[in-house]
Order: structure tokens, then C-alpha cells, then sequence
DNA sequence: CTGTTAGCGCATTCAA
DNA sequence: TTGAATGCGCTAACAG
């Protein structure tokens, strides 16, 4: 009857326990032993261990106007890219005691806005971010308001905000290398479309052409397939059936390698035969497709432990800047390109 | 000067401006509008959207004993198993306005018991937790505070716990009809190890020999292999090569799947020639895999979705029950399953 | 219809 | 070395 229910075990019950004040059992659970006996130091102890009591956190972070909680939006939790990264992001986090708590924006900007809202009310001590782009006075208000901010993946120009992505140029680039010293002359991009602020999609076009050059090669402007996913079949088919088709193609991403491979399959081309293949994202299957897969994997871990860590800094209030760090990817060489034989 | 820091901004000040009182402004902001003159309520939502301010969720939590936040705690992110429920775990709180705090237990149960502890101090409303089965402990406090909780994918045996997972031996019994239908009657399964509390492995197994018996198959016992993953290749290749070889194997997950594909290009076996495969998990390339695979796709996201609803429900106080739900999964025919011809 | 009051559980001066 | 007092921002009676 005494006995209050454990959950509702506070401070107050355990400093009455130990027979000493709340401000003492405050002062032990934050570690400031110094002006503190033995005495009460291990009374303490044994009561807390006794009942098994924790000290509230909400309370807490009222108080001390700082939750240890971060808040991560990501743009579609359903790619691998981004568990990968939340993964990266969570293990980073535990280290230093913050939790973090996952939206899933689905893409769609409505709800980003409306997950940058409630994590606000939240109290979180920082955001990181996939951003949709289309939330711009959001971000906006974060930075008003002194909440560090760290982007993932995309850029969005004009705003000075730390931010982590892929080196998109190096990424295209290495694909483009390998397929020129395979002697291939003729290649082609399909990737999704290249809508505003998706820096990914837009920096591997740009990229491409820039490769393109730099290994002297003559670009072909239809070779640039850029369509929604439901469209790129038929637009490779097209590709493929035209005059001077490409001999090799580069995958902009795993959802466009897989629309790629089917339409090998219902066509009947095979790889490398009719054309050499690279993907961006090394996915699971790479080893095992037939034939193997040579990809161009992103270094998703390190971007997220990389953004972690940015925000983290900030948040402590360890730096001020604003850098835009590119992080190099791996190709991680298959059988899906094939060496072309010299015409001379 | 006189203005604060936006960030700061609180229903005091808010109540000032608009020249009510503190409890005023909280009615507005809880919508109980029902004794409030249309002029005040105006003046308050004007002032609301001039600042743009936001009430401090912590602080509410705190007094209504409520963080409208539950914690999800995985035991791997990386499967996309799991990313498909938390999505749909995602979705469904997202609709009742709850937040979820993701976190992943890496197949450790240490960190899984710091995440609890730590969630609980944190107060979250409810526990969704695919279990480890070492924490026993934990979970009997949990059940103990009366803190709400859900179990996915796993039951542990003596816990009443609410439960959502598979229906494992209708997911078994559907791959080996189909197996028995096409003629087959040496028949393999191959899971990672049966170790105590992995109800998936335990019941992929236990079943598979339910439904052997049930179509009237003898079964092998060196058909079953149950082996850690990196042993799972020259386990196949063993079994293969040994006498009356299975014509049919059943890979208990998409890692196993793996094993098996790289097997078969290793030992140049051909599927479905040289035996059929089918495999719980519908993987991305199923499609584009040749042959395209037979799998049996579990109903991620319902699971997800009716662990929530469930968790929900009993944060509510609307049920009290324990039951353990078994979702059904689905057959999704394709290629790699071969017509035994006759041999009477 | 609106304001006053009294905490929620904790951290933090400031005295003792 | 410890304790009493104060307040974080909000809700919820209860008065008015």
C-alpha cells in the first residue's frame, strides 16, 4: 500500500530511501562524486540497484533543454542506400549516448515537412536529412533557429548547410574509365529523372558528359536515357534497336539496373555479349547474376558515420562551418564488361 | 531587444500576446474550443501563425505522462524483412500521430538490453521488439511496469507476449505442395541454424517435416541442413554430390538463397535442371534471375502494420489479450520449379 | 468563458 | 559535504 507502483519510482522516492536529499541522488547520477561520502555514495548505489530505478529522461531534458536525440529524414527508408546509412548513423549515435529517431518521407515533400515540424515540437538537438528540396523555408527556420542541420545525398543550392553525399563526378568517371580501356567508344547513362535538387541523378549526367570527354569520346545525345522507371524498358529497347546502338551502358542506380536486366531478359540480349553493363550500388546479387556484375559501390556506411559525426560536432557547437564533403566510391570489377577487340 | 529568440518562444509568451491567459492558450491548443468567445480564439491562432510557434512536446510529455513515442528495437536493419515493417510500423503510427524510435539490436542481446533500458527511460509509450530471447529478464519488466509490448517475427515460449509473425508452416507446407505437385519427392531444405528462440528457423524446420509426412514424402535427414551461412556452400555441394541427391531444395531465407546461387554457379549446376529451387523472401532480382525464382513472399508489411495496431491498441487499454498472430505468405510462381516427369 | 494554482521529475544555484 | 528552494514549459482542476 506503501509502496508506490515501480514505474512511478522518482528521484524523490530514492533520495528518501537513502536517507539523503534529491539534489544528492541528482549529483550521483551525474557523476559529481567529488563532494560526496563514501557513505552516501554507496547508499545511493544500493537503492538504485535495489529498486532498479532510471532516472527520467524527459524530465530531465526539460530541464537541461537538450534530449540526446537526433532526428533522420530520410527520402525512402525502402532503399537499401538508406538503411545503410541509418545503420552507419545509429552506430555512430550510440557512441555517444544519442538516440535517433527515423521518418520516412516516402518522398514526398508533404511529409517531410510535416516530420521537420513534430521533430521540432520534439525538442531534437539535430537534424539530418535527405532532403526532398521542396521544403526550402523549412530548412530555412532550422537554420534560423541555430538547429544543426546536416544533409545526405543531395545538395540544395544555395543554402549553406553541411552535407555528405557520394562523389557523383568520381562515380561516373570510374565507370566511364573502365569502359574506355575496355575499348569501348559508344556508351550510354539510363538513370531515373533528373529532376531539381536531386543532385544524384543530375551530377551523373553532368558527370557523364564531362567523362565523356575527358577520355575523348564522342557523346550521343540519345545515348542520355533519363525516364521514369516505368519508362526505361522501353526506352532501352529503343536505345538498343537504333542506328549505332551503345556497347556498353552504365546503370544510374539499383532500381534502374533491375528494369535494365529485365529488359535483357525479354529481349534476349545477354550481357556482356550485346553490351557491356556497370551499375551504381553494388547490390546483394552482383556475385550471382549470370553473368557477374561489375558495379560502382557507394560508401554508405561512411557517409552516414560521416554525416553522424558532422552533426554531432555541431551540435556541440565543435564547428561552424559549412563543407560539402564528397565521399569517393569502389568499383568492384565483375564479368559484365567485355573487352572490346580494336578495329584497326 | 525585447524580442526573444524565437526558439524560446513559449505558451507564456504566446498567452501574453495575445492578452489571455497561459491555460487559455493550452484549451486553444488541445482544441477544446467549446467555451471559448470565437474573438479570443482568433487572436490566438493569429499570433500562432505570426510567430510560428509550436508547443514544447517534451514539456507536455512530461505532464501528461505520455511521449506518444514508441520504440521499435530490430534485431538486424539490414534485412530488408525488417525495413519493410518498420516502414509499415512508420505508416501506421504516422496515422495516429506517434513517433518511432528505430533501434537495431544487431543480433546482440547486450545492446538490445541497453536499448530497452534506455527506452524506458525515455518513457515511450510501448515496446515493438523483434526479440533476441536472451533478455528475458527485460521483457518480464516491461510486462512487470505494465509498459505495452509487441513481439514480431519471434515468439518466446513461457512469455505471454502479444506476437505477429509468419505463418511458417504454411509457408513451408505451400513451397513443399508445389514441390510434390511438380513430381518431386527428394526434397531439401536449407536454413541458417535452429538456435533456441529463432522461431522462423525452428518452425521452417519442424514444419518441413509436417508437411513431408503430410504429402507422403520420406524424408532425408541429410536433407535438412541447418548451417551457419559461410558453411552453407560446401554443405550443398556435399548433399549434392551424395546418393539420391534432393531434386528439390527450399532455401529458408534470402541469405541462404544466396549460398545456394553461388553454389550453383561454382559447381556450374543449373537450376532447374539440375534440382528446383524455391525460396522464403521474394528477392528484388527474383524477376530477373535465370531462371526466375519460385519464392514465398512474407506479408512484411502486414506484419509491420498489425504490430503496431496491436501496440496501439494495447496503449490504448482497448485489449488485454495475448494472442499470437500468424500471418499467411504468398506463393509467387516462377521458373525454378521443374514438372518431374513420371517415372511409373 | 477565462484566469489562478499546483504540480510533472529533474538540475542547479545558494545556504547551511 | 548536503539540502531547500526555484523553475524548465505545459496541463488540469478549480475558481471566478
Amino acid at each position: 500500500m506503501t509502496k508506490k507502483h515501480s514505474s512511478h519510482l522518482t528521484m524523490s522516492d530514492v533520495a528518501k530511501k537513502a536517507n539523503v536529499s534529491k539534489s544528492t541522488v541528482s549529483q550521483y547520477l551525474n557523476g559529481r562524486y567529488e563532494f560526496m561520502s563514501k557513505k552516501t555514495r554507496d547508499m545511493i548505489q544500493r537503492v538504485i540497484e535495489e529498486t532498479g530505478y532510471s532516472p527520467n529522461v524527459v524530465a530531465r531534458s526539460l530541464k537541461v533543454k537538450k534530449t540526446s536525440t537526433i532526428g533522420v529524414i530520410v527520402a525512402n527508408i525502402l532503399h537499401k542506400f538508406s538503411t545503410e546509412i541509418i545503420r552507419a548513423i545509429e552506430d555512430a549515435c550510440m557512441e555517444a549516448d544519442v538516440h535517433v529517431i527515423v521518418c520516412n518521407a516516402d518522398d514526398d515533400p508533404e511529409k517531410e515537412r510535416k516530420y521537420i515540424k513534430a521533430l521540432m515540437a520534439k525538442q531534437v538537438d539535430g537534424f539530418i536529412v535527405f532532403p526532398t528540396g521542396d521544403n526550402i523555408d523549412m530548412y530555412e527556420l532550422l537554420e534560423e533557429r541555430n538547429i544543426p542541420l546536416v544533409f545526405l545525398d543531395r545538395i540544395i543550392p544555395d543554402l549553406a548547410v553541411n552535407t555528405v553525399l557520394l562523389d557523383n563526378f568520381k562515380a561516373v568517371d570510374t565507370a566511364v574509365q573502365v569502359f574506355a580501356q575496355a575499348g569501348h567508344t559508344r556508351i550510354a547513362i539510363v538513370t531515373m529523372p533528373a529532376t531539381a535538387y536531386v543532385t544524384p541523378r543530375l551530377e551523373r549526367i553532368e558527370g557523364f558528359r564531362i567523362s565523356m570527354e575527358r577520355y575523348g569520346l564522342e557523346m550521343q545525345e540519345n545515348h542520355i536515357i533519363d525516364q521514369p522507371l516505368d519508362r526505361i524498358q522501353q526506352e532501352v529497347t529503343g536505345m538498343m534497336s537504333g542506328p549505332a546502338p551503345p556497347t556498353a551502358v552504365l546503370a544510374g542506380n539499383d532500381l534502374v539496373l533491375l528494369e535494365i536486366l529485365n529488359e535483357c531478359k525479354n529481349s534476349g540480349r545477354h550481357i556482356p555479349e550485346d553490351f557491356s553493363l556497370i551499375s551504381i550500388d553494388d547490390v546483394s546479387y552482383a556475385n550471382v547474376y549470370q553473368p557477374s556484375l561489375t558495379t560502382i559501390k557507394q560508401p554508405s556506411a561512411e557517409i552516414g558515420e560521416k554525416g553522424a559525426e558532422v552533426l554531432l560536432q555541431k551540435i556541440r557547437g565543435e564547428i561552424n562551418d559549412q563543407q560539402i564533403v564528397r565521399m569517393a566510391p569502389t568499383l568492384i570489377a565483375r564479368e559484365s564488361v567485355k573487352e572490346l577487340i580494336e578495329e584497326n
